[in-house]
RNA sequence: GCCGGCGUGGCGCAGUCUGGUAGCGCAAGCGAUUUGUAAUCGCUAGGUCGUCGGUUCGAAUCCGACCGCCGGCUCCA
């Protein structure tokens, strides 16, 4: 008689052959017996841990997720015959399912499939596993080439850990609800009717099998499900937060930016409000470079084919290029996709000492990049970027000290724009190829390693996920509504400076290998741009903001006032802006809002005559009876502190 | 690049299935109102319906190609 320790030290005696789902209370889905995650069904044959898992936790929202694709897959194929199901896995906020379908579906057959679905939950089919040997598997899927490609491919190792269905020749597992049966490793919930109704399909996209662009697409369905009908309302809700906070649509309505189709795909104008959103977030990334030792260089948009080939950029990256420009005398030119080769170039102008470094080269280089026509969204992957680009020469000796003290320059710098919940991604050597020896990237890691630590931010390992010529660190922030967003990357690069054969002269006499660093804050300023847009849904800090003070005139006899107030406020160094339409004051503010404008005076005869003003800030508040240059002083405040300061309107 | 969806005044949309005079709202311009913290009223102008080609007496509508946009394209039984 199998005995059931539970987590809070309670012992279940279980009758020989009774399900471990006997012994744990109502809420559970699946469980967890010695640490694998079973069934409920799953009879254990000896004393066990067994933890109840419920759909609160990551663990049994997974296994409901997971149910949730099996029973679209069950309802796709009791509505489309002839489908052939492939692999549909549990994944963040949902579920997907691969099909090779009779015919082409498009969003607006999904409610006939989720009416399907719903009669399937409804029917509460136990969700049933069964074990069978691969042959007879290969038996009872021979109409299904993917679940018979899956099967043949499970020779060898098992990957997930699980008892049942890696080993060489073992058996499979299989599961069945209903009439209809899938390949699964599982567990599942014990019946459909566990699912419940807190599920919606979301989406009908192509997907490759495996991946692989040269194997078949095939027609994936995406949904998502949750434990309880709040959530899933919640995660709707999230849904149209960020929507609602889309750079693309933000940047239209805000008169920000376009992409007009006369200029191609991926390749933005941005407008003056944008323009100037944009000029100010580089001028102070400008300043703050001065201010940390950068040197500021310019290299033109073409060169000769000869500089990427030294590079090797067109050995292993031709693909994201443009094509060449063929002029006469047979040369190649190529919009460059990198500044770096430029700036070796510069270092490379003159022989340089130990005295010189490190030297940090500083470039707002735009750049030329072909991406696939179908990636190409919004500002976040364009074709035509601009990056804040710098390279640091540095001697073997220096890099440590210049890498912590980049890092702390990059945090900082960030954080000034707002951005302020970080944690850190450590890219270590490929498997495959690598240039530099074993014990450069040991050293460089274990640099990059120490700087990350003494940051005091959560350190998340990317084990061989660095470039080949290079490990490299990124930094990850979280905006807002809590997405995050690869932001800043500094790479180590052992490869350039040898194809380039770059050195200097140490104090040694001898000639050095100097080491060199890539680094990017923004990465590109369009996709950076897009990103603060989105965490400020298009409310700016004061700073950033295009218009700071919004004046509003009552009527035509107060337009003069207005004028004179903005006067003096842009003297004072604001950006303020008169709405001198002919439309009424609801009107005005209403369209002061919806342009975001971060404060609002409405300019009436009480106002020229007793120079007070009532401040409406764009969160509605309003805040009466203030000085005008006292709100000038407040905003000048604001603008330089680069935060809403507290101090009040009020005078001191 | 591939799969699916889509392209109608500056923006958001209807009209396309079932071919027969291009419409609505917002924005814009003009006029009246001179207005007090999220939409005053009226009038006017603005579209070769993404582009090119085909079918047809006739195409926004049907067919094809191209351009562009949107979602997705190994979180793996």
């Amino acid at each position: 008689m199998p005995r059931l320790q539970l987590p809070d030290a309670v012992n279940v005696e279980l009758p020989e052959g009774e399900p471990v789902g006997a012994g744990l209370p109502k809420g559970a889905v699946a469980a967890r017996v010695d640490g694998i995650l079973r069934d409920l069904s799953y009879v254990p044959t000896a004393d066990a841990e067994v933890e109840a898992v419920t759909s609160a936790s990551e663990d049994g929202l997974q296994v409901l997720r997971h149910s949730a694709a099996h029973v679209l897959a069950q309802a796709v194929c009791d509505l489309y015959p002839r489908t052939a199901y492939a692999v549909g896995p549990a994944i963040e906020d949902g579920f997907y399912y691969d099909f090779d379908l009779p015919e082409a579906i498009g969003k607006s057959e999904l409610a006939k499939i989720d009416r399907r679905m719903r009669q399937i939950v409804k029917a509460n089919q136990p969700f049933v596993r069964e074990e069978v040997s691969r042959q007879e598997a290969l038996e009872r899927f021979s109409t299904q080439p993917f679940k018979v490609e899956i099967i043949q491919g499970l020779e060898g190792a098992d990957p997930a850990g699980g008892d049942v269905g890696g080993t060489e020749g073992g058996p499979v597992s299989l599961y069945r609800n209903g009439e209809w049966i899938d390949l699964c490793m599982g567990p599942h919930l014990p019946s459909t009717g566990k699912l419940g109704g807190a599920f919606k399909l979301t989406n009908v996209a192509g997907a490759y099998w495996r991946g692989d662009d040269a194997r078949p697409m095939l027609t994936r369905i995406y949904g998502t499900a949750w434990a309880s009908q709040e959530d899933l309302d919640a995660h709707l809700h999230r849904l149209e937060e960020a929507e609602r906070r889309d750079h693309r649509r933000l940047g239209a309505e805000l008169d920000l930016f376009s992409f007009p189709d006369e200029i191609g795909s991926g390749l933005a104008v941005f407008h003056p409000k944008g323009g100037l959103v944009r000029r100010i977030m580089e001028d102070y990334s400008r300043r703050r470079h001065e201010e940390g030792g950068y040197d500021f260089v310019y290299s033109p948009h073409i060169t000769k084919a000869a500089l990427f080939e030294e590079s090797g950029h067109l050995d292993w990256y031709a693909d994201g290029m443009f094509p060449p420009m063929q002029l006469d005398g047979g040369t190649d030119y190529y919009l460059k996709p990198m500044n770096c080769p430029f700036h070796i170039l510069i270092y490379r102008s003159r022989t340089r000492s130990y005295r010189d470094l490190p030297l940090r080269l500083f470039e707002f280089g735009t750049v030329y990049r072909y991406e696939l026509s179908g990636v190409v969204h919004g500002l976040t992957r364009v074709r035509g970027l601009t990056m804040d680009d710098a390279h640091i020469f540095t001697t073997k000796e220096q890099v440590r000290e210049e890498l912590g003290s980049l890092l702390v320059f990059v945090l900082d710098l960030l954080r000034d724009y707002g951005l302020d919940d970080f944690y850190l991604e450590l890219s270590t050597k490929p498997e495959e190829k690598a240039v530099g020896s074993d014990e450069d990237w040991a050293e460089a890691t274990e640099v990059l390693r120490q700087t990350a630590v003494a940051m005091d931010l959560d350190l998340v390992m990317d084990i061989g996920g660095g470039a080949f010529y290079g490990p490299k660190i990124s930094v990850q922030a979280r905006d807002a509504i809590g997405r995050t967003w690869q932001m800043s990357t500094i790479q180590l690069d052992f490869q350039l400076p040898q194809r380039f054969d770059l050195h200097y002269a140490g104090d040694d006499g001898e000639r050095h290998r100097p080491i060199m660093i890539h680094r990017a804050l923004f990465g590109s300023v369009e996709r950076f741009f897009a990103i603060l847009t989105e965490h400020y849904a298009g409310a700016f800090p004061l700073w950033l903001a295009p218009e700071q003070l919004r004046l509003a005139p009552v009527a035509d006899r107060h337009v003069g006032h207005a004028e004179e107030l903005a006067a003096r406020a842009g003297a004072a160094g604001l950006r303020p802006f008169v709405d001198d339409a002919k439309e009424t004051v609801g009107k005005k503010i209403r369209a002061a809002q919806l342009q975001k404008a971060p404060y609002t005076l409405v300019i009436g005869d009480r106002e020229v005559e007793s120079g007070r003003y009532n401040v409406r800030d764009r969160g509605g508040t309003e805040h009466p009876d203030v000085a005008f240059d006292r709100l000038v002083e407040r905003l000048l405040d604001e603008d330089r502190t680069r935060r809403l300061t507290q101090s009040s309107f009020e005078d001191a």
